[in-house]
DNA sequence: GTAATATAGTGCCCAAACGACACTATGTGA
DNA sequence: TCACATAGTGTCGTTTGGGCACTATATTAC
């Protein structure tokens, strides 16, 4: 069939395209643990099992991609998440039931206490350790969504300071670290991880102290916003 | 609008979900220069302009967004490309004049004799030199998504051999060199290349050797195909 | 106060990786 | 057989990164 022919059939409405969904995998850490937002399906297919937060485009208000996400992950967490990049676009004449359908994936990071009161208001909205919602039979093929996000994830921690978005607004090196690990899933060495931040000059002393017990550590923020969060190393020139 | 009464809506044909594509940015590699494939539009709207090769998904055939991109590249180019990968999810309501729209865009390289004589069989398909197709005045949002490409496609050739899959299966590394220092747009330094490419150790010594009027240069082939051919330093352990 | 302890942050060595460039190797053709 | 052209290597100095011991600065115990 040529592209017109589709299109007269589409046009007419005789024609089935596939169904366009967009889904986030949207990341936090709190007391140690890497953790994700899960959603419990209250509309089949799939009803009661957990998913990925999502949804459908809605033509008359969003203008991109973006704001459809950002959109749905506002309306679970009340806030827009301050980190979110396109993940990937899985699609297939297997993945839903209802027939052939494609998901534009995102990965949004947030800090747990900008929207912890918020979701703590509503039932079917929750943070998930992130192993353990690898191994809970999520909805659809979410479960391979969230791997591949995790992944992706991972990289990132061991060449940016990307998950620094998974903390509040200011946090320590120490704390990064922490993060950094909990991602990566091994222990980092102190000296490499300093470096490598101090190198990619994203961050700023804001001349402020937090003590944990001992030495106060230094409360660091991030540069203003300007492209991807990386460090030059494979970006760039 | 929640979830449910979307499909209701949905299903009834009294919704119009975005149009749907999927679109492919092409690439190979001859006389010296980095080319990608464009293909006339015949029909509207922008008819007439030039266009990255894409097409609406075929429901009944296609099992996976890839068999959607590799059928439209046989049609063009009469084979099926080594190398597919997907570059990114591009949507919105403002990039095709018909409204909400979302092409899921693919990354693929090719050799150029392996489909040169199809080509040459059809007149609205044709080999643009890079440079020149970016400022071509390309349809809809194919300009943007071209330079995307290119600039992924020089990240991969700095750390990675993918662009091997713009020659031949049997190559000399030479001929390696030049594709990456095309699609880099600056020389490389002999000796660091050589040294990056064995380390990888995803080539194989055919025995055989070319000669171009010095000193004959040993072909090689790709190692048989396993997950994506980067090199080892920024995935894996 | 002062010592013990806990956490933050630095100095420094060594090994691997990389850029630069001169050198050797091996073919073709005058 | 000698110039030339292209392929491929040796090697040096710099940069990057892991490892680990050291110093720095707070709290807590006595």
């Amino acid at each position: 069939m040529n592209e017109e022919a589709y299109l007269q059939d589409y046009d007419k409405g005789a024609f089935e395209a596939p169904l366009l969904t967009v889904d986030a995998v949207l990341f936090t850490y709190h007391l140690d643990e890497l953790k994700v937002l899960l959603v419990e399906r209250s509309n089949h297919p799939e009803k009661g099992k957990w998913a990925l937060p999502g949804g459908f485009v809605a033509e008359d208000t969003d203008k991109t991609l973006e704001d459809t996400v950002v959109r749905k992950l506002k309306e679970k967490t009340g806030v827009a998440p301050p980190y979110i990049e396109q993940l990937y676009t899985f699609g297939g004449a297997g993945r839903d039931k209802r027939g052939w359908s494609v998901t534009v994936c995102y990965t949004a990071l947030i800090a747990h206490q900008a929207c912890q009161s918020h979701i703590d208001t509503v039932s079917d909205v929750a943070w998930v350790n992130v192993a353990r919602a690898e191994k809970m039979d999520l909805a659809f093929d979410h479960e391979k969504i969230l791997r591949y996000a995790r992944e992706r994830l991972r990289q990132k921690a061991l060449y940016s300071i990307v998950p620094a978005y998974a903390l509040p607004k200011k946090f320590t090196l120490p704390e990064l670290q922490r993060v950094h690990e909990a991602i990566i899933g091994k222990p980092l060495q102190k000296k490499s991880f300093r470096r490598r931040i101090e190198q990619a000059d994203l961050l700023i002393d804001t001349g402020e102290k937090r003590s944990e017990g001992g030495r106060p550590a230094t409360l660091y923020r991030m540069r203003a916003k300007s492209g991807d969060y990386t460090f030059v190393r494979n970006l760039e020139q």
